[in-house]
DNA sequence: TTGAAAGCGCTAACAA
DNA sequence: TTGTTAGCGCTTTCAA
């Protein structure tokens, strides 16, 4: 009992460096250590000093699985990502990832889009992190999940999208909008016929019955609707404009649910003879960085990505750091870019 | 101390629902409830059911970050990836974090391709997590880091390159190799005035000189390089053919450090009215999935990435488990994919 | 400002 | 097969 300073580690350490030791080469208790590594304030100069010295000497990394444990605050984020490859979605967990980097979390990654089951698995291994916060891209259907999530306390935001009724928070912009916009681009362009090539989803769904719907209103009836599954490739994109060409010949005008198909459709009227956009024009969807600079330059709706990144990171860990979050509801809209793939004028 | 069992829920407990509740309820003990969800085998069926059904009457999720800490087993593997968007990196994080998934793991996301200081700050979070494997894209140079890394005894896989000494386990293929391949084939299809549009990355410098090297051999000396910096745009891959024609207007054959690169180097073809592959033939580097179904389709050396992340993911787990790991070092190798950018046989 | 004690929720080790 | 005990490494609580 002489040693219990020199015992020797008990068989179920792991062997690394733990605040124990750091707090012993720096001659204090442990809880001082940690003081000084989370609240320097509440420290003395000299004992600051010894700690981080000691830190340095040895190469102590806290361990935040303990952390986490001990003070219920795990620092991590979850983030519950569609599994699409080349995404809109990517901007925006950039700047998510590297708001909440900047302020000491970490990003842990979900991807959904698979089977429910897997889905349900894929909650519990997220809830089982005891993440502060957890992001998701889009809204949470009604289920079991959204009761689960709900029941779990953890702080959620939403995004991508609007609805009434989130689970907490959200940060998106208006689908319907977005159509209802696009048809009134359309029509005061000049342009009669229209027609929409979309993938199979349901935001894609919301935007194609707004676009119909004023488009109605601007006398623009018979939009024709081209689904191309759930494959959203340009490969598909190709393919949709050649069946919309031939359901409706004399179409003028196609908006796109993604840049993607949009790219497709612009490469397939270009195979066809057909002038863009004097002879059609083409709007796509997402703003990814390089249609700015194809030729023709791509027209699209433009989402801030990144922007909803942020701003979903701060509302994260304000919430988890128990402050008010200021706006629990962020509509960050959307923009127009008008380039050279639709019609420059009113004829 | 007749209500030990019944005694109030501390002060300083979450609130959640704990193993012990689930063991209570099923009349066991924690361990045995423990032990009927993470190795049923050991556990009577009587028990095993009655534990079952506690965890569905209660909603019980286990705790991680507990389980983590008692067992030194976190079952979370981090990744290291540059910050690129659109990155061809992509297919690989994808397959490499399903594979992780349906074996019961979580995947940690960490950007990389900032300053020193801040990958100084990513090692030590993603150490401070105590993760059983840790993945990196690239390969880690010489450093603190890796320094670090090595201490740390925590799994590592470094991916999409090879090296002779990697810190443990490697996933990649030679880049030196690709370049020498290009070369060899631009000179077997009659090209005879090369050029390579790149971008500034290590990797693109080691096929660049093999380029330059084989092309050599087979008799195409002064290759031209145009470097575009750290900026690999659509944008500046059309702005670099401009400079590739200014300085060397016969080039008949341009090999592109991406995908991206080549569809602006495409581009700027078209805009110039000079025909591919007839009088120029492109060779991009990725295979994004779109680049297939251009006009021309884009020739490119394929990456699988998907494999990559594949093994990579199974390469931690085995070792993250103690098993043995088959191959710790594996080439994937790489295929030329020839499509319609480039020159279609021998003049 | 510093420290002792007591957990956080789980599992390894050992015992029955 | 089941249970008891004793931690994992940290931080909260309470006291000095």
């Amino acid at each position: 009992m002489a040693d219990k300073e020199t015992a020797k580690r008990s068989r179920r350490s792991s062997g690394a460096i733990t605040l124990r030791d750091v707090a012993k080469l720096a001659g204090v208790a442990p809880i001082t250590a940690s003081r000084a590594l989370n609240t320097p304030d509440q420290v003395s100069e000299v004992v600051l000093k010894k700690v981080k010295e000691a830190v340095e000497r040895t190469g102590y990394v806290p361990n935040r699985l303990a952390g986490g444990l001990a003070s219920a605050r795990s620092r991590l984020i979850a983030a519950i990502v569609p599994s699409t490859v080349i995404s809109v979605f990517n901007e925006t967990i950039e700047a998510l990832n590297g708001t909440l980097f900047d302020a000491g979390y970490q990003l842990m990654l979900g991807q959904s889009g698979y089977s429910p089951a897997r889905a349900e698995m894929l909650l519990e291994a997220v809830i089982g992190r005891r993440p502060d916060g957890i992001f998701i891209t889009g809204i949470l259907p009604p289920g079991k999940a959204r009761t689960r999530l709900l029941a779990s306390g953890i702080p959620v935001v939403e995004t991508w999208d609007l609805t009434p009724t989130p689970i907490d928070m959200l940060v998106g912009f208006s689908h319907s909008q977005i159509g209802h916009d696009v048809a009134q681009f359309f029509s005061k362009k000049g342009c009669r016929h229209l027609a929409i090539v979309r993938a199979e989803d349901e935001r894609a769904d919301r935007r194609t019955r707004a676009f119909i719907e004023a488009a109605a209103t601007y006398g623009l009836g018979g939009v024709h609707v081209e689904n191309v599954g759930a494959l959203r490739t340009l490969r598909s994109g190709r393919q949709a404009l050649a069946n919309v060409l031939a359901a409706k010949p004399q179409v003028d005008a196609v908006f796109c649910s993604s840049d993607l198909l949009a790219m497709g459709v612009l490469t397939e009227a270009r195979v066809r003879h057909i002038s863009v956009p004097e002879q059609l024009s083409v709007m796509g969807f997402g703003d990814v960085p390089f249609v700015a600079d194809m030729v023709p330059a791509l027209s699209t709706v433009r989402i801030n990505g990144a922007q909803i990144g942020q701003i979903a990171a701060r509302n994260l860990m304000d919430r988890a750091e128990g402050r008010g979050v200021a706006q629990p509801m962020v509509d960050v809209g959307f923009s127009i870019i008008e380039r050279d793939s639709t019609a420059q004028g009113k004829p």
